[in-house]
DNA sequence: TACATAGTGTTATATTATAACAACTAAAAA
DNA sequence: TTTTTAGTTGTTATAATATAACACTATGTA
């Protein structure tokens, strides 16, 4: 069977993880998905968290570092998971993903003084989300 | 006695675990303000996460959120407390505050797909350090 | 003074995350 | 096929990060 490109195939409790993350509207917590996946046998933190790992390390979640909490990729899982930015919404907690050329373009080549240039960032929005705007 | 613009008094904890922080010239984590302060009288995590939540809102530090760490304002204590951006050393962990007047006024100005602003941000980029990449 | 606001000290507890180790599985090398 | 390897799993225990609740104290302001 040949790879595609990014394809991977997730181990059970990555797909049990995963499945759990990308049908959620807004970011998980770990414990939140181990409660939620100990019906399907996942009973230790540790379980959790190594998937979590994982799904991060190929691009297929990100984590909100600011919130603790984990979100499906949805800018086509995912070229840029060394370059991810989030709106945040301060009321709602409502999180959305990005996907900006410009930005990633802009952010991509900025140097710092030294002329430095980063291989990898994480950039978080803070705001209101439409509705929240409208109440 | 009249305050000037963002003159702060700070209190007994803050001052005590601001000079720490200030003096560092690494991210602190709260654990080890802990256990630095403990011979000045501060004998409880939520003494120190208290001081830490008041010195993050007075713009007098900032929170290295993929390290849960503080790090002392660099930027003039700090006009931009609700903007920050930082560079990471994957290796050494040498955390620098970034002031780039290019980069605030793009990431200021920024709108999304909706057209919305922001009101905050936090960016942050990992990469190698010059003493890193030299290695 | 009286009142409001913010900070303190304290104990207990909640939340987030990792260490250590034995066992299992799948794939690839011999 | 057997062996080896790397990766994943299950498990218990524990570390690290952060907050709740409550009584009390200081400070500024009316
Ligand atoms: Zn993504
Ligand atoms: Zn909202
Ligand atoms: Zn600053
Ligand atoms: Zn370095």
């Amino acid at each position: 069977m040949n790879k595609m490109h990014k394809e991977h195939n997730l181990t059970k409790n990555q797909k049990i993880i995963f499945d759990l993350i990308d049908k959620s509207s807004q970011p998980l917590k770990a414990y939140s998905i181990l409660y939620n996946v100990q019906k399907k046998g996942i009973k230790a933190p540790l379980q959790v968290y190594r998937a979590l790992d994982k799904l991060v390390e190929i691009g297929k979640i990100h984590k909100i570092e600011s919130r603790n909490a984990f979100i499906a990729c949805h800018n086509s899982s995912c070229q840029v998971a060394k370059a991810t930015a989030f709106s945040i919404c301060e009321i709602c907690e409502k999180v959305t993903e990005i996907s900006s050329a410009g930005l990633s373009k802009y952010l991509a080549n900025f140097k710092d003084k030294d002329g430095m240039k980063y291989s990898k960032y994480n950039l978080e929005f803070f705001g209101l989300c439409k509705k929240c705007t409208l109440k």
